[in-house]
DNA sequence: TATGAATGAGCGTTCATTCAT
DNA sequence: TATGAATGAACGCTCATTCAT
């Protein structure tokens, strides 16, 4: 039975499907194999979408971290509340749509493929966050000499107080914000 | 011609043979073939000292990050000095050993290796810092709620902000002692 | 230079070969790479065909005792003659196809295949020959009450006459005919 | 801490722990360190009294069919009771000592194990059912050609019998029991 | 007699990738 | 575009066995 379908929706539907299985298993422990059946696909047909199984790796971490990293860029696009506000509401923006792939992420199985997409949205995190501090210097509400350097703290710090153990994710929210208020000194 | 070693000494001799390799080829291309024929040894010798490649892996992870962390686990416990000195200093300190292997850290192949060493050094730096910090707080220098949070923001965006390409490496560290000036409210 | 077969040939050729090799060397003694090379394919290809070596191995020993059962399946199921003959002709009937291969089972490597592949043919010869003996004693040619027990005694015995050293092939299967006339009261 | 013991004693030590391990985990998954972890001592001295792993295996099965054979034996040789009563009392007499080890010798993994020592023992039993077979003869309780046949029949009969599935062991050894007696004619 | 670190060869297995169809 | 049988290279790992102590 061949059902042929338009490449970029079979290219789309490899992506889904490898993310799902690169999340649940690991890079090394998901095989090409397990990709293809998982979408009832021969596995020769990855080949034609995708040149190898690091880039097809590499495609569904860039993707993904754009996909987590979109709601917040809308969110900077469209935005032009005070800083104190925007750090109010990010986190929940932010998590969104994380939540809906949150389960994915946090076995101990798939603990390096957690990291590497992290640090992937924290990269495109950074722009979107400085633009944003940067408005908000503009209209004298902070006071920092480097919008860029403060963005990275931001979105890194913040990283990093997710990745701790120890609390609800409430709480550790309440605590980046309040951090964040501190720190930018508002 | 068979060598025997103390068993502490083999079980360091592979350590020291699997961070190097580790760090040049990343975890999947580095076999333990490779490990053993570097340290001129029977691959089932590895065997003896780390019931896995993972175990192994994550042993050269563990005790590197400590090894990174050492030098400033010392700083730490021994001095006294202004917050604002300690920051002044501190990015040097660390790197000190560091740039011992700093060369490894930086191929493409080896990235996933560096990013987790980099994280498990964050976390063994997390509660260095929040002690300075509290120290601090203590002798009224700063004057925020949580010392934790301060402390994983501290170092959390210190990676971020080293991780970040297009400046020297110097022009990083200075950056960075601003922003903490700054955030810190010194 | 690849040769693609139907999955089924392909399959019963892997068979043909492990049964040849497993005889030969015993199961521990056969490695994989043996079977591979015999039919010039490569290793992996058996794994598409056998999950493991031991599923392989399960499967030489059911088929093999199965193909060895055969023929007096065949008898059974076409025969109604009085028992007395059946027990003359039946050795020789089983025999025919066994000869073909017989010359694998009798190394010393081999005498734990030799041995399980016996015990699986006796397990499928028992009910042939219980069903043999009901209809005998439908036909009041003997009077045991037990046909299930009698089928097991003849079938086992006979094989550990069979495996009795000292004597000929023909010679004991001359007292096997005369004790079991004697046994079954003929 | 070096135990030095009699090399009779450590020989059946080693012996005693093989069998065991064997029994439970078979031939191929139980390593000679498995064996030397369970008693304490180097790898290297299981070498001192056994050639080989294979020889230590045949030993095993050697030595344990032995024990298994010798309350029979003792049996045979003491008593001159008649042939009936003998085969009332005589499932009973094997099973005595048999049960102690029973519980090892049923796992999935280990059926090749119990096949083989199944075998071994019959072997041993052969020339002891003769024995009794032929002076049961000699007293004009039976009237075979051949006793040794005869022998070869209840024994391997027998083991076909317990082999079977789907009875307790009780009702097996009422079926054997009955049937013998109706194939020697008493 | 006993140790246990070390060997070294090999094995089962996996899998990314290819290619004839 | 799609299949899926086939490849081939390697890899992690095991283990019987040895040997210096």
């Amino acid at each position: 039975m061949r059902i042929t379908k338009e490449p970029e929706v079979r290219r789309q539907e490899i992506l889904d499907a490898a993310l799902q299985i690169f999340g649940e298993k690991g890079y090394e422990k998901t095989s090409i194999a397990d990709i293809a059946k998982a979408i009832g696909v021969a596995q020769g047909l990855c080949y034609r979408y995708f040149p190898s199984k690091e880039a097809l790796f590499d495609s569904v971490i860039e993707q993904y971290a754009s996909l987590l990293a979109e709601p917040f860029a809308q969110y900077e696009k469209e935005t032009d509340k005070p800083l104190r506000q925007i750090i109010e509401e990010m986190p929940a923006t932010i998590e969104d749509r994380d939540s809906r792939y949150y389960a994915l992420f946090h076995g101990a199985e798939n603990a390096k493929f957690h990291v590497l997409l992290s640090l992937k949205l924290c990269e495109k995190l950074v722009p979107l966050a400085e633009r944003i501090l940067q408005r908000a210097r503009d209209r004298g509400e902070v006071s920092f000499d480097d919008p860029h350097t403060a963005a990275v703290f931001c979105v890194y710090g913040q990283l990093g107080a997710l990745q701790d153990d120890g609390l609800t994710r409430e709480e550790k929210l309440e605590k980046i914000r309040a951090f964040l208020a501190f720190a930018l000194h508002l």
